[in-house]
DNA sequence: CGATTGCATCGACACCTATCAATATGATCT
DNA sequence: AGATCATATTGATAGGTGTCGATGCAATCG
């Protein structure tokens, strides 16, 4: 092979710029933690397809600071909605973001 | 409504346990960053398939040290593969890697 | 061989994040 | 109204992470 230093390097575009690989990150990154999935899952697999804020501590074994903490993260990424009824916070999927950000994901990454 | 706070809170069944949910944070963390997700995007749409690392540095605009700690990252991850050919190393996209984690995601969730 | 080049590693620093105890808030029940 | 309960917020802390300059290492070049 013959020495093309220069040439060897060129050819790759960048495709992702900042501001759009920032945004995906966030939302990756929104999902990038085990008690979120947890939720997540919990939410997911259950029959009403919503669950009680309260019903998350015990299984996941974490303070109710923390489980608020998430679920907190997990609204603010718009991955879950919460409903107040009465005492109650009721908190669900939001429909299509899960399918959104995957999708962004392999578009990204063609 | 009548009080049932105890009963409120039931029906809800932790589907992904700790250590799944870890090891599928794991893999979405290598992925939550704008760096790691243009260095993917890059690779993904080159014509070989595979670029040389010293092609990252410019076009992402940080400095080689820090395109190398990603590169160990998403090598670590098993989403990516060094290939050293002569004095540079060409990374690729390991095949599947990517669909194999999303899907693992959208699994997670039902 | 010595010089150069591509990449990794190290050390340091700033920043972010997960976690919990304590407390505040706001709604419901008695 | 006062007590109780569900959830959020605050404050503090420990650990993780992105970043870069300096340096080391290994391979190629001259």
């Amino acid at each position: 092979m013959t020495n093309q230093s220069a040439a060897s390097c060129d050819g790759a575009i960048l495709q992702l710029n900042a501001a759009e690989a920032s945004l995906l990150a966030n939302r990756l990154g929104a999902l990038a933690d085990p008690v979120r999935l947890q939720i997540l899952s919990m939410i997911s697999t259950s029959p009403a397809g919503e669950v009680c804020a309260c019903a998350f501590v015990d299984p996941i074994g974490k303070s109710q600071p923390t489980v608020s903490h998430h679920l907190k993260v997990l609204a603010e990424a718009g991955l879950v909605d919460g409903d107040k009824r009465g005492r109650w916070i009721w908190y669900r999927l939001t429909p299509g973001a899960l399918n959104a950000t995957t999708a962004a994901l392999l578009d990204a990454t063609s």
